[in-house]
DNA sequence: TATTGTTATACTCTATAACTATA
DNA sequence: TATAGTTATAGAGTATAACAATA
């Protein structure tokens, strides 16, 4: 299998993975959590519906993880006064000190990558944009 | 996030596997079921065990994939006669046929890919192999 | 009537423990 | 005692339908 590019690019990105959990094993953050608490960083307020849109997370579920960052004391919901059905997701302080953690470790990751890919990286990076905008459906 | 070798990476293999799966539709054929079938056709008489070892399915759950392969007519089960707690696995004439269609649907998709990528195609699978080796624990 | 969040539920994948039959 | 395959089962992750509150 070892010649198909298909199957070379999944086992890349299996390892990258592997290493991304890893490093975040210690502050006991999956990667769904850390894309979570990057979106509500990025827009304070943003509401479940708008995040599981982004996360492609069906709403059902979404509630599991919100509840979760919630009861770990990460994220604050507030109700919409505007919207009484909606709740505004913010981070709490501990969630934005958390978040600094994890943005560090992941800035670590991310450095490893760059290191191994060298004076590729542009060329690699632009091949993957390429491979994703012709194949997504949208 | 847009901006990470390792989202980007994720997004482009996400948009392949997609792909991959779409091509195989046709033919109510699963990646797992591809692999497993090629496995057998280029080792045959391949033992559970191994199958197992190599797709990185646990065997228990091997069990279910097996049985349902035999189940439609694309696998045979042979009691090893030097070792008789093992089955030996062959692809019948359904499975055989069925893997030559498969692998023409591949194929195309291995072309698209290649296509999409053009003279970048070997520096970007040996950046790839190369980030598989170094994270890949092993 | 439609939308936000929720509950209940089901299906797939994956993981472990314990069993059987052979070695 | 160890190994190949099996069974039962439990835990993630993900999917749909239907509901309450609100728009």
């Amino acid at each position: 299998m070892q010649e198909y590019i298909g199957f070379r690019l999944r086992m890349a990105q299996v390892a990258v993975f592997r290493n991304f959990v890893e490093a975040f094993r210690p502050y006991d953050l999956r990667p769904v959590h850390y894309s979570a608490l990057k979106l509500i960083a990025l827009n304070p307020g943003l509401r479940q519906q708008r995040l599981g849109e982004t996360l492609e997370i069906k709403r059902p579920n979404l509630v599991l993880l919100v509840a979760d960052m919630k009861q770990r004391g990460w994220i604050e919901r507030r109700r919409s006064r505007l919207d009484k059905r909606s709740y505004a997701l913010h981070l709490t302080p501990a969630g934005k000190a958390l978040l600094a953690e994890a943005d560090a470790a992941h800035e670590q990751h991310e450095k490893r990558l760059r290191a191994l890919l060298g004076r590729d990286v542009t060329r690699f990076c632009l091949a993957l944009d390429r491979i994703r905008s012709e194949l997504a459906p949208r």
